[in-house]
DNA sequence: TCTTTATGGCGAT
DNA sequence: TCGCCCTAAAGAT
C-alpha cells in the first residue's frame, strides 16, 4: 500500500534486478496476457517513477503500473514458484523474479501517452526536475483545504494519506485551512520537509516521521510500534494521546479519505 | 465463513 | 459526493 516513496524504490529495484537484460514477461492470471506477450523477452531499458506511477521502458512500449490502494510487488530469487493467487504480471530473468498483484493499472503506453501521464501530474518531491512553484501557484489560489490539496495528484504527485497527515502535523497546520490562507513560507517548509521525509522513506522502505526528541524513549513513555511499519505522529492513531501534547488524536472522513490530526498541536 | 478495511483514483451524477 | 474497480489480511461471528 504505497505512496510515492515506494514507487521510486520500486523503480530502483527493477533497474537493479532487470535493467539492461532481457526479461521474461508474463501474466499468470491472464488479465494482462496480451500486453505481456508484446514485451516478453525484450531488455528492460530503464525504470522510473513519477508520483505514484511506475514506468518500465522496453524497446516497443512503456509498461505503466499504478498500484492503487492495495497493489503490491513481491521480489524473490529465480526460479519463481508456481503462481499462488492472482498475479497480474510476472517479470523474471535467471537471477530474480518480481510478481505484481492487485494493481489499479497495468498497461502498455506509447511515449506520447507516457508524457501525457506526466503532464497531468503536479511536481513530485522525489524527482530532480520537480518545480514546487507550480504547486504553490495553485495552492495559493485555492479555497480547498490544504488536506485535500496535498492529496490531489494534479497539484502534488506522490503524497498520500500518511505523508499528508504527518507533514501537516510536523508544521502545526490545521488540515482544514484553505490553501489560499497558507503563506509562501509555510509552503516552502512543507515542500522541503516532504523532500526530506520521502527521500528517507524511499531509502528505508517505510514512513518514519517522528523527530528524535519525540520518540517514546525521549519522552519517557513506553515504547510502541505503529501497525503499518513506521513511526508516525497521527496517522491511524485516532483516540490515542498525541506524542507531543497528550491530547487525543482526532479523525474524520475528509473527501472520502481518513484524516488524522492533533487539535491542539495543529492550530495554525 | 462471513464482513470490513486499506498508504488510490476514475467516471457518473 | 457517490459508487466502483483492483486484492489480501484482519477482525467479527
Amino acid at each position: 500500500m504505497p505512496e510515492g516513496h515506494i514507487l521510486h524504490r520500486l523503480a530502483a529495484q527493477h533497474q537493479a534486478a532487470f535493467g539492461g537484460r532481457p526479461v521474461a514477461v508474463a501474466s499468470p492470471q491472464g488479465r494482462f496476457a496480451e500486453g505481456a506477450k508484446l514485451v516478453d523477452g525484450q531488455p528492460l531499458e530503464r525504470a522510473e517513477a513519477d508520483g505514484k506511477h511506475l514506468f518500465l521502458g522496453f524497446a516497443d512500449a512503456w509498461l505503466h503500473i499504478h498500484l492503487g490502494l492495495y497493489g503490491v510487488f513481491t521480489f524473490g530469487p529465480a526460479p519463481a514458484p508456481a503462481p499462488v493467487g492472482l498475479i497480474r504480471l510476472r517479470l523474471e530473468n535467471a537471477e530474480q523474479y518480481a510478481d505484481l498483484r492487485g494493481p489499479t493499472t497495468c498497461e502498455l503506453l506509447t511515449p506520447a501517452e507516457k508524457e501525457a501521464v506526466h503532464a497531468r501530474l503536479g511536481p513530485d518531491p522525489l524527482r530532480a526536475d520537480a518545480e514546487p512553484e507550480r504547486a504553490w501557484q495553485r495552492i495559493a489560489r485555492s479555497r480547498s483545504t490544504i488536506a485535500a490539496l496535498l492529496m490531489d495528484q494534479k497539484i502534488l504527485a506522490g503524497v498520500g494519506n500518511v505523508y499528508r497527515a504527518e507533514v501537516l502535523f510536523r508544521h502545526g497546520i490545521d488540515p482544514h485551512r484553505a490553501g489560499r490562507d497558507l503563506t509562501a513560507a509555510e509552503w516552502q517548509l512543507i515542500w522541503r520537509d516532504l523532500v526530506e521525509l520521502m527521500r528517507e522513506g524511499a531509502a528505508i522502505g517505510r514512513i518514519d516521521t517522528v523527530r528524535p526528541e519525540h520518540t517514546p524513549e525521549a519522552m519517557g513513555r513506553p515504547p510502541r510500534v505503529d501497525d503499518h511499519g513506521g513511526e508516525v505522529y497521527v496517522y491511524r492513531r485516532a483516540g490515542q494521546p498525541c506524542l507531543v501534547c497528550g491530547t487525543e488524536v482526532r479523525t474524520e472522513q475528509h473527501a472520502a479519505r481518513n484524516l488524522f490530526w492533533c487539535p491542539r498541536c495543529q492550530r495554525r
